[in-house]
DNA sequence: CCGGATCCTTATAGATACTG
DNA sequence: CAGTATCTATAAGGATCCGG
């Protein structure tokens, strides 16, 4: 194990830090938390990484059991990563940078943005406002040629993953990535992106309003 | 500002780690969260840390606001460094990676901890049982030299601060970083720390247990 | 085409010494 | 006390190449 460099503390945060605390690590945890990716699909994902540095990455991550390495079955041909249970389970941790994060007063978080990760960011920032009714329902949501299936039960979120629902969906939007981000981030109503042609709704347009709003990210702390 | 390294991302997640995703950076701010410190006792905290880059870190995170520096009063020459609002709000960014780094199946987190980082974990697990009804109370730990004091109201952590409480505590505990720690982690009951005299306890040892009990970590995932 | 390994360059961290 | 200067050791960045 090269990557040996340790901050040798017996506090959990230090030992946490070392296991996923290097450069690019928790980016290459994120890109798998909506299920195994490909290495190729890892470079797409995360353009700027040296592929030296995603191998040595994946490596490390495997050794401490964050992940593990599947290989599949003959029909198609090749590797995945995945998260071990324990790897999922740094969630919480992706909940707290991102909300941290969003209130940054330093840019204006510009830059590229992945559809997994708008999507991530519904996971992320999904807390029901107070006082309303939990509702329950599915959404299939096709960003260009991606696609995602979202379930929520009795006001929770109860799943996100790739893929169409294969027992049909309650809601069908269609439109693109930006727009859906713009669309969460409450930087565009709903009414305006289908207004404007860019988001189109199949299903009860008012079940779509319940999901963004109970998807908003925190104010800035600027 | 040298360290223009950044992952060129419009992610939250990938703008924390920008922020305060190099080497070191969170630990800089871990030492800061029981309030203000000066840089030669984040030398003594961090004793692996090369002074260019603990200097370097102080100034990019001071840069983006996590952080500032003040000088101190004529009595007490000197000048500390403190969280700002924005960087006390990671506080769940540490709760999160503690609780996960607490369940390392890797290794058994050995190490050298500081007495701050021990009374920290107090704060990082602490979520009193179900089941029990609240209880307040005001607490003064000493463990060596350092003293600390806890205010518990109605079952919730109300404050977790260096110094002794100014107005009396209704428990006093007076014992070493280690043993205190031990106990924390549920290695050794409250009664076995008393008998072995590695504890002492003034007041209502109920008290004591309660806080005890509430502070427990998580399981290993191992 | 996928899944990397190699090689070389540049940036950052580590270690030690020293100064306003 | 609060850092800076200097030097070395590693790790990351970037391009290219190779085997299945």
């Amino acid at each position: 194990m090269p990557g040996k460099r340790s901050y040798g503390e017996g506090c959990p945060i230090a030992h946490s830090l070392d296991l996923v605390g290097e450069r690019w690590a928790l980016l290459v945890v994120r890109e798998l938390r909506l299920g195994a990716r490909r290495y190729s699909d890892l470079q797409e994902a995360l353009p700027a990484i040296a592929p030296t540095v995603l191998s040595q990455r994946l490596k490390d991550l495997e050794a401490v059991g964050v992940l593990r390495r599947r290989e599949l079955e003959p029909p198609a041909a090749g590797r995945v990563y995945e998260l071990t249970e324990w790897g999922a389970e740094l969630e919480p941790v992706f909940r707290a940078l991102a909300r941290w994060g969003a209130r940054s007063p330093v840019v204006p978080l510009s830059g590229q943005v992945s559809a997994d990760s708008v999507m991530l960011g519904l996971r992320t920032f999904f807390a029901p406002p107070e006082g309303h009714e939990p509702w329950s329902a599915r959404y299939d949501v096709l960003l260009g040629r991606e696609r995602y299936r979202i379930g929520v039960e009795r006001g929770r979120l109860a799943h996100l993953a790739r893929g169409r629902d294969p027992e049909g969906a309650d809601v069908v939007v269609r439109t693109t990535k930006e727009t859906w981000r713009r669309v969460l981030a409450r930087e565009e109503p709903v009414a305006g992106a289908v207004a404007a042609g860019r988001l189109e709704v199949e299903g009860d347009p008012g079940l779509l309003e319940r999901l963004v709003a109970a998807a908003a990210p925190p104010p800035s702390a600027g």
